[in-house]
DNA sequence: TTGCTTATTGGTCGCATACTCAATAGCATT
DNA sequence: AATGCTATTGAGTATGCGACCAATAAGCAA
């Protein structure tokens, strides 16, 4: 059980205490939302005053923007590690791909989902956050974009401009998750293999040929 | 200029009254985003105290969710007419998805794909704004197969499953919009044609037919 | 004109948020 | 063991929200 009574006080070192606040901010951001991501909350979650918080943070929009930034960056090497070909995995393009596609697919990856959907729309009122979610967008299509030119090189794709293909890929990947909060049982339809199809036809591969094995 | 003291009360019929304050919070919704749709918001854009709009709407929620379908519904029609070779025009299905996507891919589309993003992710928190915007996808959905099918029975399109067609139609839609707050700058990227693209592909046309005149 | 129904007001209450700052106490250094 | 730096606390301010309710007056009907 969680300590009840006010706990004896630990004195941290500064960096590692706002990276916890950090890490706490985007367990909070992921699984509850960012609008759940306030002095008060993420205090809670480490058993801090909310004044520490508020110490680390003057502006509780930086607060929120990093916690984006750390959620989202966890996932980005899980997902799309930097060289395909590089150590912890020989995996062609191909592999690299088809596994994307089941993983974004799978409702493990519903809270990311979320995620996104959330901070996209929460940019709309902070800047901070904003600039954040614009430099991950960037960072993401950035990798997909490695992938395909990895696989353009090797063979196995058939793609003239890959920034624009990575675009598109992840433009279907953003419309099949946009229904995360509202119909996501239609998950079942079509839709969820649409990214799948358009990527498929981006890169010049016969239809299937993404699909899990 | 707005009145500024307290102006003489006026007395007006409910059902014009719920009718005003619901329209006023579409205002406010589509031009503000539904977090600013709060009871004070609402009443100071009516010139009417705050306690009048929460006599009508015991539930903000309500009244958040009856701003959306109010706001979305008005450029349904305009979008997508229901019968697309009734009175009003007798155009033709592929003129009526030519001005769709015309008309989704302008700036004056901008506050309407905000507000979609919004309720999306708002519909996390409120279940009443939920089965409105459940409703409205499903609402939208039917009107492009409406179309679809028009366009398959006149020999324009070639379609074997219209709603799955009318699904993909619109997420590929949503995708490309999902970036408004973020990187809308990105607009003259392929992403925009991205939508107009996947509907040749999936109606049977050549590339660039659905593309404006 | 008088009276009555009820739409509308004005105020309060409880709760949650960010932000500020003096006071406190943990921990490393001396 | 004593000292000093500073991480941490606790309390307070200001703002905004939804919800509630008695008092008021607008406008219709008699």
């Amino acid at each position: 059980m969680t300590s009840r009574g006010p706990s004896k006080r630990v004195r941290k070192a500064p960096a590692e205490r706002r990276h916890e606040i950090v890490a706490a901010a985007a367990h909070v951001g992921l699984t509850e939302g960012l609008e759940c991501v306030t002095l008060r909350r993420v205090a809670d979650e480490l058993g801090v005053r909310p004044g520490l918080v508020g110490h680390y943070f003057p502006a509780a929009d930086t607060l929120v923007a990093e916690a984006f930034t750390a959620a989202t960056m966890a996932d980005l090497d899980s997902l799309l590690p930097e060289r395909p070909d590089g150590p912890g995995g020989d995996d062609t393009p191909r592999a690299v791909l088809r596994r994307f596609f089941t993983l974004t697919s799978s409702t493990e990856f519903d809270n990311v989902s979320r995620l996104w959907l959330n901070a996209r729309h929460l940019s709309r009122y902070r800047p901070e956050l904003r600039d954040h979610v614009v430099a991950q967008e960037l960072l993401w299509c950035g990798r997909v974009e490695q992938t395909i030119t990895a696989g353009t090189e090797s063979g196995d794709f058939s793609c003239a401009d890959a920034w624009a293909s990575a675009l598109r890929i992840l433009v279907a990947v953003d419309g099949a998750s946009a229904y995360i909060n509202t119909s996501a049982d239609r998950r079942g339809a079509p839709i969820v293999h649409l990214a799948r199809a358009v990527a498929e036809t981006e890169l010049g591969l016969g239809a299937g040929e993404l699909a899990p094995i």
